[in-house]
Order: C-alpha cells, then sequence, then structure tokens
DNA sequence: TGTTTTAGACAAGCCAGACTGTTTTTCGCG
DNA sequence: CGCGAAAAACAGTCTGGCTTGTCTAAAACA
C-alpha cells in the first residue's frame, strides 16, 4: 500500500510502550506514557499556564524527579504531548471513519457527527489550549505550530483517503473540509456560551444538508481568484 | 424608540469619560479607560496567565498603586475588561453595520466581512482568551459566563434589529447566524495554521453564496426536534 | 558492578495582595 | 474669597506562596 508522504503513520511517536524490549525500556515506556495522559488531563481541566511540572506529576502519581527525568524541561513535556495528543486523536478518528458504512459514510455524512465528537475529547480540549497559548507565548509558538501545521497535513491526506467519491469535485472538496471543521470547532467553541444543543444538533444538520448539496454540485464553491 | 431588554445601550460600561463631571472624576475615569484598553492589549499580546498586574500596570503607564487603587484585585480588573471589551467591539460592528448600503447589507452579505474584520480585533482576540482561559479557571468562570451570555444575547438582538429583511424566516435566521459565527470563528481560530488568505476568502465566499441561498429558501433549514 | 530510574531538597525568580507614605482635589466654613 | 481638613488618587515596598530547573542520593534493574 503506497503512502503518502503526510500520512498518519509517519509521525507516530517516539518512545511509547512497545511488546518487544527488555524490562526497563518497557517500565519506562511505560511511565512516559502516563505521564503523557496526565499532561493532557491537566491541560484539558486546569488549563496551560496551570500544567506545572508539579501538578502533572501528582496527576501522574510519579514523583517530580522521574518526570523531569523523562522530561527534562516543562517545554520538552509540552512538546511531546502535541504530538502524543495529536497523534491519539487521529488515530481513533480515522479508526472510526473507517468503520462507517457507505452510507452512512457518503449520503447521511456521518464524518461530521464524528468530527463533532472527537472536538469534544480530552485530546482536543488539551490541543486547544497549547494552540491559544501558542499565539501569545513565543516558546511555545515555535514549538507548536511548526507540528500543527504537519499534523494539518496529515489530516488533509487522510480526510481525502477516507472520503474517496469527494476527489472528483477538485479543489471543492478542501474548501469543504474547512468549511466543515472551522463550523464545528467555532460551534465547539460556543457550546458553553450558546448552551443549546437542539439548537447546536440543528445547525449540524444544516451543515450536513450544504455539504450534500456541494457534493451533488446543487451549491456551487467558488475559485480562489 | 423602543428599546428591547437586550439592546446594546443597556449595558454601558460604568466609570468610563463623561464630559460633565468634577475634574477629579474625568481624571480618574480616563485613568480607568487607560488600564482598561492596556489589560486588552496585555491579553491580546501576552494571553491570560501572562497579564499580570505589573505588566498591566507598565503597560498603562501607571504606578501599580494607581492600578490597585481603581482595581483592588486581579479579578476585578477582568471584569471590568470582559465588559469594556465586549461593550466597544459590539458598538463598532453594529456601527459599521449601521452605515452599510441596502444592497451591500442585503445581496452581498457584506455583514459576514465586517464580523470577519471585528474577529481580528484586539477586542476579540483579548475576549477569546478570556473565554478559554474561563473554560478552566474557577473563578474567571464565575465572571465571565453569565457575562458572555448577556452579551450574546444583545447580539442576537443587535442583529435581528439590523437585518430586518430576515425576520421573516423565522427560527432559520438565528440558525443562519450561529452558522456565520461559528464558521468564522473558527476560520479564525485556525488561521495560523491553515494560513492561506486565497482559500480563507474562497471559504467565506461560500458561506455568502450559503446564507444568500438560505434566504432565498433554496436551502431548506430544519426544525428542532 | 554499572546503569537507569525514582525520590526529594534547594535556590532563584515571579506574582498577588496588603501595607505605608505622598500628592492632588474637593468642599465646608469663616 | 480663601483657608484648612477630609477625601480621593497615586506611588512604591514587603511578604508569603508557588514554579522551575538543578542537584544529591537512594533504589531498582541488567
Amino acid at each position: 500500500m503506497p503512502r503518502s508522504a503526510a500520512a498518519l503513520s509517519t509521525l507516530a511517536p517516539q518512545g511509547l510502550p512497545r511488546k518487544d524490549a527488555g524490562l526497563q525500556e518497557r517500565r519506562s515506556a511505560e511511565t512516559r506514557q502516563v505521564i503523557l495522559e496526565a499532561t493532557i488531563r491537566c491541560l484539558a481541566r486546569h488549563g496551560y499556564s496551570k500544567t506545572t511540572t508539579t501538578l502533572v506529576a501528582s496527576e501522574a502519581r510519579a514523583s517530580r524527579g522521574a518526570m523531569l527525568h523523562h522530561y527534562p524541561t516543562r517545554q520538552a513535556l509540552i512538546a511531546a504531548t502535541i504530538e502524543y495528543a495529536f497523534y491519539k486523536r487521529m488515530k481513533t478518528f480515522i479508526a472510526t471513519i473507517r468503520s462507517l458504512s457507505e452510507s452512512d459514510r457518503i449520503e447521511r455524512n456521518k464524518g461530521i457527527f464524528l468530527e463533532l465528537r472527537s472536538l469534544q475529547s480530552e485530546e482536543y480540549q488539551a490541543y486547544l489550549e497549547l494552540h491559544v497559548a501558542a499565539r501569545t507565548d513565543p516558546e511555545l509558538r515555535d514549538v507548536f505550530f511548526p507540528r500543527a501545521k504537519r499534523y494539518d497535513a496529515v489530516w488533509r491526506d487522510e480526510i481525502a483517503k477516507a472520503f474517496p467519491e469527494w476527489t472528483e469535485l477538485g479543489e471543492a472538496f478542501p474548501r469543504a473540509c474547512e468549511l466543515t471543521r472551522a463550523t464545528l470547532e467555532g460551534l465547539m467553541l460556543n457550546r458553553d456560551i450558546w448552551d443549546d444543543p437542539a439548537n447546536e444538533r440543528v445547525v449540524v444538520e444544516l451543515l450536513s444538508r450544504i455539504l450534500t448539496m456541494i457534493r451533488e454540485g446543487r451549491i456551487e464553491v467558488p475559485e480562489a481568484s
């Protein structure tokens, strides 16, 4: 199976548990994973600035010394978490997409609902925290945005593979994807404020109809000028 | 002119400069405004957690003592900034909407582009910082969300007044508004990552076409179940 | 034994809020 | 009109708490 350069498999995080490995290495990798999971939880629940090395260690039930052994600085911890969080979210998202029946995927646009669910995961919450923090924190900026752009490329690539029937639409497809993601992310962002599940469902349903109409050519997507 | 309970005028922030007032009160109000502007700048440029009282004071060219005189705690400062930032952004947005020609407003959906520009203001950047921080900071949460919900009501009310020709669509109009805002906010959120002005324009143009089709009844908006 | 992992203490730095002192404005009252 | 006290605005210091990264030492493992 030929893989594009931006495939998900090209960026599996390093240093995580593998079956084949000495006892020590396995133990070490396990600790690292526990720490990364704890970091995601802290980011999602307490925000970026309150995700201190102390808090992460306690959340991971590890000593601070142990943590700083695996991730010498907070930066290193955050960098590893960025990769881990994105990879984990993307992997389950893709897997779920692949498990859809053809009619669910094509006619009922179930992908939207999966994306919406993916945006509710702790991994995305953590990702959003990092994203917003990166806008104003120069150090984090350098760590976050290059990775975020790579992940975006992976996302587009995997989506294209998962929805082959859209490809004949050409540029209309990526634009539809951007529209979808922007809308869903915006919807999630305002969720606590609008606070109306019924209306939210209607908007998502509306988006679904719009996508169908785009696919059927009943809404024309403009070309870049 | 009868005003609805949620009109913008109902929540003009207190304690800001007025022409009629004693010298002391005027001076005081001026200082407060300078401080609030500085806070917005700090939030937009450095983020919530780095917006310290010290930084704000220096940005406002005021002493820390002066600042703590007007806003005894950081909480108080933030609360005042929330109100000020929203009011300021909303006011210029509404004013710009009102200045549109009828054809720009109705046929060309210029409102979308104004909203998009509004989302690029420092006031919105600050607002986003506060919003995201409020999700994880319990104290800020109590201060932010009640206000944010009030502002949302104001926004809906003012939009309804500014686009009278949509009202006959009934519930389709607020849903279209939510779709628009979600999409534009999501677009702004991903701006640094997607980083492609041409594509962004296309998506906005697509959104514009969608809105036109909704208004003309060519896209049916589902009802809440 | 030698290396990896875990544990915990320490110093340096920063921030919020409390505090004291200073200057400017207001206003009552002769 | 003008003087003096009260109040408001402004300035800057101090302390306690928290965080980070470093460092030493012990424990687990190969």
